[in-house]
DNA sequence: TCTTATTGTCTCATTTTGTAACAATAATAA
DNA sequence: TTATTATTGTTACAAAATGAGACAATAAGA
């Protein structure tokens, strides 16, 4: 794989987002020497679908295959076009600039965000960086170019999404308690939800199955454990 | 302007859908000597923005400024990429393929709905087609290449957007009836609403602004005319 | 003046949601 | 063993939103 393998001009980027204990969290990659935050990205191949290559991408990222995608927004302002970053980036990792021209052209970049579940992931850096790791969603460290605002958008649309989409399915592992449910869309949404208006409303969706409680070892009555009932109505 | 103005591989088409009558439309256009229809769209300048280059090329299509626009999925799969079609429709106006063989390319198509006053609108044919005209959205002719689906996926965003954004402010004429604010509902959802329901739900949004009577010609009680309240509460 | 079609509003039944209360119960402390 | 504590599952009732129909108002035409 060279650089003529690539479409030029086109990138992706993907907010790939999971869920820990009580937060939400998305992994970003740190450049080599550089200081520069970013977004999990990469190109597409000139004989590959633009999802397969993102796909491709987070399977590189995370070892998980067949991820939970939604491609959300292009960001195609030539603000984003600043060739001395990827420059740098490409200087502190000792590439070479001709070859690599390419890179330091102006890029349109295709955002996704992914959901997947946190325990399951192995995060692994690329060839460019030396970290790719978990951060609160409200603890990000300043991200280079737009991906800042590319993570924002991602947390609006993944907001607008959580009722028509099957968003808690991917994030939480296949057996759950109502109570472990309800702070996925606590930490989405970012607001207090009532115990039992949630409880009630879940349910009603019909699109939990209900399994033996198991006892927890709290000092508490038992909660049942759910898991996402097979091919539920697409919540539409 | 000439080819090499462009970024390669990347282009946009847009989904610009009008309100008539009873019926929702949007403007198709028809390529010379070819029978291909198409949805309008072009190409982005390289040191031009993604969304001024949309803006730019439906103000070539309409005569109008400032549209509202919406960026709603990109269409990237290689299936989008058949070099015969473009090569028929450059032989169709003897044009120099030669110079012209970066159209023959794959291209990632970002596509955008855009919302307008049908009676504002002067459809404008491209120097590519002979015709720019409206159809009714339930009887367009055979699209070429995915702009079928394309135009189903803006369908179905403006029904998911419809209770989100202000939808209608762009379709309709400045004052406006109940009963038409209704007839645009009822065609974006394909479904009848109750008038009652419908009239009770739009009012206590508090965004419409109601003006004074004006009798219609018609053998019944004159409806009130309303208008779009400046500065609505952004409907979220 | 009467008829017709449609509009604006109201009422009442039904459904959904907000809120609080309460019994059940698993671990822990007494 | 028994009481205590924290949390859960469910129910009950109030408040709000929605569905469905009734009805008076009224502009134009018969």
């Amino acid at each position: 794989m060279n650089s003529s393998d690539f479409l030029p001009h086109i990138a992706y980027d993907s907010v790939i987002f999971g869920f820990s204990g009580e937060k939400l969290k998305i992994l970003i990659m740190k450049y080599h020497n550089t200081g520069f935050y970013a977004l999990p990205g990469g190109f597409v191949l000139k004989n590959e679908n633009l999802n397969d290559a993102v796909q491709r991408g987070l399977k590189e990222r995370t070892g998980l295959d067949n991820i939970y995608l939604e491609q959300f927004y292009t960001f195609g302002d030539t603000e984003r076009f600043k060739p001395e970053v990827m420059q740098m980036i490409l200087e502190a990792n000792n590439i070479n600039i001709e070859q690599y021209k390419w890179m330091t052209e102006r890029f349109i970049s295709v955002a996704y965000y992914a959901l997947i579940n946190y325990d399951n992931v192995v995060p692994t850096p690329d060839a460019l960086s030396d970290s790719c790791d978990w951060y609160d969603i409200d603890e990000l460290p300043p991200l280079m170019l737009d991906h800042s605002k590319i993570v924002q958008k991602a947390l609006q649309t993944l907001r607008d999404n959580l009722e028509r989409k099957l968003v808690s399915m991917n994030l939480l592992p296949t057996l759950f308690t109502m109570k472990e449910l309800q702070k996925v869309y606590e930490a989405i949404l970012d607001e207090k939800l009532r115990r039992t208006t949630f409880q009630r409303k879940i349910l009603s969706l019909g699109i939990l199955k209900r399994h033996e409680k198991q006892y927890s070892g709290k000092a508490h009555k038992a909660p049942f454990l759910y898991s996402f009932d097979k091919t539920p109505p697409s919540v539409l």
